[in-house]
DNA sequence: CCCCTTTATAGTCAGTACGACTATTAAGGG
DNA sequence: CCCTTAATAGTCGTACTGACTATAAAGGGG
């Protein structure tokens, strides 16, 4: 029960952390800090910070999504919880809870120093860690989380522009994933599972270098993908 | 980044909130205690209580599920973190920041009145609302996602006691997602989903009340399901 | 004691989805 | 003007799925 009276309670520190997520030149990337002081002064940081007094935890992590990337309009973009982390010891000064977020980005503008940032930068993946505090346990539950949801929702459109062809879709799969696919399936599949994506009515071609210029499709409006997009079974095929 | 000088921050109570789930009598059922005081005094809500200075959230919530129940041991249990519900006017007397957990129960005991709670009960699922503070969001976000998860997890066999039979796992399914599933599809797929279920090997049969016994399974070691057991598709035959 | 109901389990069958391919089209570059 | 690159079209056999039918093994009521 909400035992108010029965217990005295301890005040905390509220803070939200930001898994933020982007696809640069074929690979995934993610935006990070340089932490100024102690502790793991030097050290790259998630970027976040702390809860106003009047803000919700999804309210203070746009703001800093905004404040981080430079971005003057962050209302469009992909922005969920991914999970509190509330270990007594995980920041060594005070007692803090962080509520993560993962938020998905487009085309990737430059993180602008400016704001309050010391040093923002978008790093690839595989070479983010370590990470400051907890935060290296974070990032993978938002990569992991990332890719379970591209199996059943239509998330992989936060990571392309609003118009875009399958093949960059394609590449959003498989770079998150770590899998190549099929190309013929993996576009038979999108265009089987209604919601999904919707072609761009006009003369719609992108004329982007060599090859044969793709159609151009749009984010469709369903949430989840049925039947989902299930990436090729680690088990399936065993001994 | 995290600018713990740049702003001043402001002291949050941290509470852990219950979504305490079993099924009864094939129902679905939470564990609901009644508020003594104001505010929603006399209204029902979801179990929970303050996180102490030394506690992790998964960790005084696994605290509070004992104290609820009553059971002495609660460590086989199934805990799962929700999400975190921070919005600045859910509590109208302070700034309370809860983490919402999930926690799947088999045979439920009648909650001990003992502890500190006034009173707790099972209460069937339909008839729980309306809810003190935020719990009606809560309950219905925890409803949700076990829905999703029973898809492509094993966490059905949660609901169930250490030995079941096959058609005890389908009502779990049907119960939970409120749709009949037909009995000779389920059991097979099931049973070809590897890791899911073992058959408990000796003479094993259960004599429970009329029609012919049925074996008995354990829970088997996989933690996600391969092919995903999906319900029947709200979309997929649309028009 | 014999049906009749109930529940578990086995099996069938057609439609569909999927993985692995091959083929064709439409660009750009030397 | 080929050659490479990438998009799109189509094929084929297997696996999976949903909808069913059939059989087996219990209990209950006359």
């Amino acid at each position: 029960m909400r035992a108010y009276d029965k217990y005295a309670y301890e005040p905390f520190a509220v803070t939200v952390d930001l898994a933020v997520l982007t696809l640069r030149a074929g690979a995934l990337h993610v935006l990070l800090v340089e932490r100024g002081q102690e502790p793991y002064a030097g050290r790259w940081a998630l970027p976040g910070g702390f809860v106003q007094p009047d803000e919700s935890a999804e309210t203070a992590a746009r703001r800093e999504l905004s404040e981080e990337t430079g971005l003057s309009d962050v209302s469009g973009l992909h922005l969920e919880q991914l999970r509190t982390y509330s270990e007594p010891d995980r920041d060594p000064r005070m007692r803090v809870v962080s509520v993560a977020f993962t938020a998905l980005l487009p085309d990737p503008p430059e993180p602008h120093g400016g704001g309050d940032a010391a040093q923002a930068r978008w790093v690839p993946y595989d070479t983010a860690r370590p990470l400051a505090f907890d935060h290296d346990r974070i990032l993978a539950d938002a990569h992991e989380r990332v890719g379970a949801k591209l199996e059943y929702t239509g998330l992989a459109t936060a990571f392309c522009p609003s118009e875009f062809t399958l093949g960059e879709l394609q590449q959003v799969y498989e770079t998150v994933w770590g899998t190549p696919l099929d190309r013929p399936n993996f576009r038979r599949k999108v265009l089987a599972t209604p919601g999904f994506v919707e072609p761009v009515p006009g003369a719609a071609r992108l004329t982007g270098g060599r090859g044969k210029p793709a159609a151009l499709y749009r984010a469709g409006g369903a949430a989840a993908l049925h039947p989902p997009l299930l990436r090729p079974s680690r088990e399936g095929r065993p001994a």
